[in-house]
DNA sequence: ATGGCGCGGGGTCCGCGA
């Protein structure tokens, strides 16, 4: 089964990118973030697709995508504070959480909804076995985990995505025995999936690590391959997300 | 291409994103 995760920054401007990703990388299951679209003007991305959607007007939203039916799903969860950021699914198997985690600030309001969103999935995450359940959380978790994680740790240091209390965040999916996917595949290296529009950042490789997958060891067990897509935000044509869509395959 | 932000809503800007 092959999964991308992608913040789209709208699913109607990244129409094309999205339908063609989905075709040329022969995408099981879709998980994206940021479609900024209502539930009723989704468009169609793929004829083979069954698509849950958790959208509003103008901004956030999520939306998972699968070619093998959806056994279960919910839309949204009590973190969420009327900003669609959350969609759970079971599809062979495999329980998929999809988020789209709130961007928070430097200790103002939007910190303490980021710290609620993140206590709320914990609390939310507390019915399964993750010992023995195949589980994978992806999505953008607006969290810079370590210095490999931004492209330089000075800039960041105390800066939003990159602050003490959203690191440790990360690290707690990791003690409870959740396997960071992309950091597993490059232990050692600065990888990034998020390069800011303004500034040229991208051409300069100044880029931040905010999306993740995360598998529980069961799971982890069929991982196969990784692919980050870096390649699709370097064009200019047709406009990218500030995002790259990311890819992991598991023998499932 | 040798600089450099893009999106949606409802506008000729603004709020937002990170």
């Amino acid at each position: 089964m092959r999964i991308c995760t992608f913040n789209v920054n709208s699913i109607r401007s990244r129409l094309e990118i999205v339908k063609n990703l989905v075709k040329e990388y022969d995408i099981d299951v879709l998980c994206i973030q940021e479609i900024k679209v209502e539930n009723e003007k989704f468009p169609l991305i793929d004829e083979e697709f069954e698509c849950v959607i958790h959208g509003q007007k103008k901004l956030h939203g999520v939306a998972t995508c699968s070619k093998y039916p959806i056994e279960k799903f919910q839309k949204g969860f009590d973190g969420e504070l009327n900003e669609p950021r959350f969609i759970y699914t079971l599809i062979n198997n495999i329980h998929i959480i999809n988020i789209y985690a709130p961007l928070g600030d430097n200790y103002a309001q939007r910190f303490e909804y980021k710290m609620y969103f993140y206590d709320k999935l914990f609390e939310w995450l507390e019915k399964f076995d993750f010992n023995n359940e195949k589980i994978l959380i992806c999505g953008d978790f607006n969290i810079s985990h370590t210095s490999l994680d931004v492209w330089d740790e000075l800039i960041w240091e105390g800066e939003v995505t990159h602050l003490p209390e959203e690191r440790a965040i990360l690290s707690k999916f990791l003690d409870m025995g959740f396997i960071d996917v992309i950091r597993k595949v490059y232990p050692n290296e600065k990888v990034f999936t998020f390069y800011d529009y303004r500034g040229g950042a991208v051409y300069k490789k100044e880029g931040l690590r905010l999306d993740y997958i995360l598998v529980t060891k069961p799971l982890f067990e069929k991982f196969k391959s990784l692919e980050i897509l870096t390649s699709i935000r370097r064009k200019r044509k047709p406009t990218p997300s500030d995002h790259v869509p990311i890819i992991a395959e598991f023998e499932v």
